[in-house]
DNA sequence: AGCACGCCGACT
DNA sequence: GTCGGCGTGCTC
């Protein structure tokens, strides 16, 4: 019996099978494995082993009340632990529920039970909202995407407003109405989304299971969610990034919302892109895949342009009759800001309070200000473990490190100098929030951000409370800008884009139109009612006539994409080049820096280029000094045949050194 | 990664 | 005399 486990080893285990009926490939098998008891994946079933026969345990027990997973879903697996090089077993027990591999069955049981009762609580299929009418290029749209009866990937492009969510509900209607048995796959970028979007699957397909898979989920939530997928009871399964490794048997469609979005990339353990994985399981099984967005990133765009997906196109704001905002940039220069808002943002602001429209303003930053300084020494509020700045949070009363989470109290005076005058510097959500409520003292304001949501279920309730217009003026960071439809919200206010346009990182500018652009969707879905007051996006910066801010204002993605990817050919960044990321970190920066070099010289590859190991940007973080060494080639498979051989190498490496491997990796 | 074994310092 | 520090070695 050959076996993995949740371990770094990246070896397959052999085990004696000595009962009557032989336990079946992707089975789960509680083994005694070194000194403890643990559940395995079965990936082979052999009466050989080059182990000495005494020293085979037998396995304790297998799992049968579950069915096993398929081959397809191990080689998924296998797919994602060598490209990422990883242990297959790092992959593939990790991504099954954890009630579902624990030696304890109590758990896995109860859930097995409650499915059965879920599975006869179907509600009537007459019960189902009628799809609305496509218009001609949704239409167009979801035949391509159904028609094909192998692989095929489809980038929808199209701004918000323009119906994409209709054509992955009618497309998978069609799916779900051929075989009985089709499951299709929706994934979104962030948790919060999944309620809403739950809800609209539930409305249009009341007599189906749908399954909901996210990392905020109670273990027992998860298990049986897991469980529906893979059994197949749940035809609809919608989640993040994680669910692309779930078990699903029957999978016929993928879709993924807004495949730009740079959450689809897991930034810790295993760091796998949920949209690459996704599009090898899509021609694993040979079946549509669907990529969603107004800003796809440079890969997909390059990929629709070059003709390996289709290119669907749909025109702007087809759905409510409303028009893209206008977008409009105010020089900063020339209308001086007081407390980060200019008097045109403030003026516009006015104007939808007093016509009992909503208006939300943008912003990066959390927390009340960026930092606390001393006017006298030049003090400034930093982190004693990490290269970054403490953060101001001022209703808690509190200094706040965004990078380890240490916090401080607010000192009284300037704890080198002594002077009692420390001031916040710069500016975060919950002082805007006050400025704006100091300026509209009887506008009921609301603020979103991941402070203000800590709480579970505290997002959805104050989602609701903009929806339901008890709000008028809404302050949030990114997690306002993604997915949620304000029918009442015709002004959108950008207060500080402008540091990313000068970021290290190659792909900040993309991110950064991407997420203006999905910001300005925000405003004015229906902003026509009342005769051509079209909705506003204000955007304040220092650079108006910066490129990036004018393909903006003409809403011209395409022209921004060729800009970047004709830059991004000159200099030799992906997507033109495959690039591998080695991080090491230590107490000492010196150490981490050292072993890198060490790496480094470990061979030298004619396709592949080193580059000379850097500190990283955020170059201490809780203590520990981090640097990192990237290396690309022009060649995939050159890069990741070097990166396996490599792996191995620094495996064996005795160091003190922590480090890990990124392939592809999303940041710089 | 866990987990245990193992061999040297300050404590009830 | 022992509790416990983390070095090193193993997991079929």
């Amino acid at each position: 019996m050959q076996i993995v486990v949740d371990t770094p080893l990246d070896r397959v285990f052999d085990y004696l099978w000595t009962g009557v009926d032989i336990p079946q490939v992707g089975q789960f098998a509680q083994i005694s494995f070194g000194r403890r008891d643990m559940v395995g994946l079965i990936v082979g079933v052999t009466s050989e082993s080059d182990i000495a026969p005494d020293k085979l345990k037998p396995v304790t027990d297998v799992r049968t009340q579950l069915a096993p997973v398929s081959a397809q879903w191990i080689e998924l697996c296998q797919f994602a632990a060598d490209y990422y090089q990883r242990p297959l077993g790092e992959v593939a027990l990790p991504s099954i529920p954890k009630n579902c591999r624990t030696t304890n069955t109590v758990a896995l049981n109860k859930a097995l039970t409650k499915l059965a009762i879920l599975a006869d609580q179907k509600e009537d299929p007459r019960s189902a909202h009628a799809a609305p009418v496509l218009n001609q290029a949704q239409e167009n749209a979801v035949q391509k995407i159904v028609k094909s009866d192998s692989f095929s990937a489809h980038l929808l492009y199209g701004v918000t407003g323009s119906g994409k969510t209709e054509v992955y509900l009618q497309a998978a209607s069609l799916l779900l109405q051929q075989d009985r048995h089709a499951q299709v796959l929706i994934l979104v970028p962030e948790i919060n989304l999944t309620p809403q979007f739950h809800d609209n699957l539930k409305k249009r397909f009341p007599a189906l299971t749908v399954a909901t898979l996210h990392s905020a989920m109670s273990e027992g939530e998860r298990s049986l969610n897991w469980i529906a997928a893979h059994t197949g009871n749940a035809r609809l399964i919608l989640g993040t990034r994680l669910a692309i490794l779930a078990s699903l048997p029957h999978l016929s469609l993928i879709v993924i919302d807004e495949e730009h979005d740079p959450s689809y990339k897991q930034q810790e353990g295993l760091r796998y892109s949920a949209r690459d994985l996704a599009i090898w399981r899509a021609r694993q099984l040979q079946i549509p895949i669907v990529l969603g967005s107004a800003t796809p990133s440079l890969e997909t765009w390059q990929h629709a342009n070059s003709g390996r997906y289709t290119k669907l196109s749909l025109p702007d704001r087809a759905v409510d009759d409303a028009v893209l905002p206008a977008i409009r940039l105010i020089d900063l220069s020339q209308d001086k800001p007081q407390e980060g808002l200019t008097p045109p943002l403030l003026l516009a602001l006015k104007q939808r309070l007093e016509k009992g429209e909503q208006s939300l303003v943008y912003l990066n930053r959390r927390g009340y200000a960026p930092v606390i300084a001393c006017d006298a020494c030049g003090w400034m509020s930093s982190c004693s473990r990490c290269s970054a700045y403490l953060v101001l949070h001022k209703q808690e009363q509190k200094l706040r490190c965004h990078h380890c989470s240490l916090e401080m109290r607010i000192p009284r005076s300037c704890p080198t100098c002594g002077n009692k005058d420390i001031q916040p510097l710069g500016r975060g959500t919950q002082k805007i929030e006050e400025h704006i409520q100091h300026c509209f003292p009887a506008a009921r304001l609301k603020r979103i951000d991941a402070d203000s949501t800590r709480l579970k279920g505290s997002a959805q309730d104050a989602f609701g409370t903009v929806h339901r217009g008890e709000v008028d003026i809404l302050i949030g960071t990114q997690m306002v800008a993604k997915g949620h439809d304000f029918k009442n919200l015709t002004l959108v206010g950008v207060v500080n884009p402008d540091t990313a346009l000068f970021s290290q990182d190659y792909r900040a500018g993309e991110r950064l139109f991407a997420q203006l652009m999905q910001v300005s969707g925000r405003a004015g879905r229906s902003a026509q009612k009342d005769g051509g007051n079209a909705s506003e996006v204000i955007i304040q910066t220092r650079y108006p006539r910066h490129p990036l801010y004018l393909a903006l204002k003409n809403h011209d993605y395409p022209g921004f994409a060729r800009t970047c990817l004709d830059e991004r050919r000159q200099a030799g960044l992906p997507p033109f080049v495959y690039q591998a990321l080695l991080r090491a970190e230590a107490r000492d920066l010196r150490l981490a820096i050292e072993f890198l070099t060490h790496a480094a010289e470990f061979a030298h590859q004619e396709q592949i280029i080193f580059h000379s190991p850097i500190p990283m940007s955020m170059m201490k973080v809780a203590n520990s000094e981090r640097a990192q060494l990237l290396i690309e080639s022009q060649s995939r498979p050159a890069l990741q045949l070097f990166l396996k051989a490599w792996m191995s190498y620094l495996r064996n490496t005795r160091t003190a050194v922590k480090w890990s491997l990124e392939v592809d990796p999303a940041e710089i």
